[in-house]
DNA sequence: CTAAACTCTGACATTGATGTCAATGTCAAG
DNA sequence: CTTGACATTGACATCAATGTCAGAGTTTAG
């Protein structure tokens, strides 16, 4: 699959997928006329790079995941404790994120529930958007 | 107090606290000499605008979800359609956010469970950053 | 009183994430 | 073969979030 298809799979422009790459963060293989090539699996990983960075990580941070993941078959994968330690401390942070969105979460579905609105967050999980 | 003291205890730089206030986040006093004035309620407020910050979300949607909660004493608080439409959308992204960064910590936390370094995870709980 | 430390405003610089445009090559359909 | 859609690279533009600096006033410590 070329660029065109791959974004608009995930929902992003060619554009961004070629940042991503230049950030180190997608390997596609080259085509013999030089296009990029992506199969299903560089899709997710768009989907889910485009998400981590909207969640607040700056893609360096995104590619530590990534690579996380992608080691993630090992079993004891040895890390030197410098790597863990800033994993730790990454760690760390996104937990205060997750808290931070959590807490406007529930201000923003109360507020809607003491409105005259709450049959929108039913609606919501009916058609999730 | 000043900014400079509200700076420190929020964690973030005077620069920051004055592009927080002209973003519309912030409405301090000011004193006779027009130096900015704040009070604890302040300090909640800046920390509480840098992690939402910190988490993605724009300063404009910092903006509502701050609003909402100043508002949320209201027992029921009237809300066009069209705003709780908005409201209802940004949740959904919030939700996703918060999907997307639950993964990134379950990757990095198994992970440090295996290596050798697990025990950074239950220094963490002491010691939290 | 003076010097250091802080504040104010305003302008300019920077960084990260994107958009956009240009010049050129490739490919598929008519 | 030609035209239109899509690819490539690279440069430039933009926007939000911050940093930094300058010039001027204020406050506090010595």
């Amino acid at each position: 699959m070329k660029i065109g298809e791959l974004a608009t799979r995930a929902g992003v422009s060619p554009r961004l997928v070629r940042y991503y790459e230049q950030q180190g963060l997608l390997a596609p293989t080259r085509q013999a006329n030089g296009y990029r090539a992506y199969d299903e699996q560089h899709v997710a990983r768009v989907i889910r790079i485009a998400g981590l960075v909207q969640a607040g990580l700056p893609t360096r941070l995104v590619k530590e995941v990534l690579e996380l993941e992608d080691a993630a078959a090992d079993e004891r994968p040895s890390c030197p404790r410098t790597v863990a330690d800033m994993l730790a401390h990454e760690l760390t942070g996104i937990e205060e994120r997750i808290a931070c969105l959590s807490r406007s979460r529930d201000t923003i579905r109360d507020y809607l529930a003491r409105t005259e609105h709450a049959a929108l967050l039913s609606e919501r999980e009916a058609a999730p958007a």
